[in-house]
DNA sequence: CCCTGTCGTTGGTGACGCCAACGTTGGCCC
DNA sequence: GGGCCAACGTTGGCGTCACCAACGACAGGG
């Protein structure tokens, strides 16, 4: 068995880390080449998807949801409110909060940004059957989860 | 079961390629602070392992070794050879290459950074018993070579 | 000898994930 | 009511990683 030109040091080869982070750097690619096709990031999907699910909600509250931080959320908003597809006003509640509810367009572009993700997991996941798909999420659920609750 | 403040969008926790994410940010937090604790980055312990391993070669085969680009690989060539971590001289037979070996010292500095490395490895995979941590580097593996071998 | 390709190098780009600081505003406690 | 602390949005910045284009130097094949 002959060791291909790119074939990586054992060292990498072996460390989990690694490997998590090439499979990741594999789907990003997909997924970022699928959403350019629609001039979105991952960011801008994150939102859409995150101010579809809870509701109007503050932008502080979206970026505790996503991951985003507050002042990457910032130029998000910026962004899709400029597209329309969010709306930002001020809270009269709470004057110090803005409230971002996504629009009905928004709403069209998060349904046909689904199905080009839909697509794109297909493609990171090919070599993967069903079992292995369900197996491989329960597995790195296990760690993202463990992680999160270490130190949030 | 209440839904927690942090809590992403289901889209979001269904999405494979964000879960690989997830995992592999977790990850490189981890490594990245242990490599730290040496001064040291990613690309600089991946180059001294491939250096390591496949004995003195061109800045573009470890490039190729370890995915770093040829540009990227000259600045991390150069803080390693500032160190005596590695040494660069130029190929006699082939004027165009340079000649990196690593220095007893570089071995013992790699030595250092297995160390840290392993334990870095270890708080990564914590919630993971030996067979499942062994399921996930063979799905994972399964990921990369297929995104390697599809176009690389 | 020309052509093609490789090599090292420079310079630049973009996304992501962060952090520090500021002024504004709310909520709480005395 | 006054004081204090916390949260909010915003600005500006940072470092790493991953990548691309272009260049001059050089090697090798036709």
């Amino acid at each position: 068995m002959d060791i291909e030109e790119g074939t990586p040091p054992q060292r990498l080869r072996a460390l989990p880390s690694r490997l998590t982070n090439q499979a990741a750097l594999a789907a990003n690619r997909i997924v970022d080449r699928a959403l350019a096709e629609a001039g979105v990031r991952r960011y801008h999907y994150a939102l859409l998807a995150a101010s579809e699910e809870y509701g109007p909600s503050s932008q502080a509250a979206l970026g505790r949801r996503t991951g985003i931080d507050r002042s990457d959320m910032v130029a998000t908003v910026n962004d899709l409110a400029e597209r329309r597809l969010l709306d930002r006003a001020p809270d009269p509640e709470d004057r110090r909060r803005n409230i971002i509810s996504i629009t009905a367009a928004g709403r069209r572009e998060l349904t046909h940004l689904d199905g080009l993700l839909a697509v794109a997991q297909e493609d990171f996941l090919a070599p993967l059957g069903a079992a292995d798909r369900r197996t491989l999420a329960d597995l790195l659920t296990r760690l993202v989860d463990h992680h999160r609750a270490e130190q949030g």
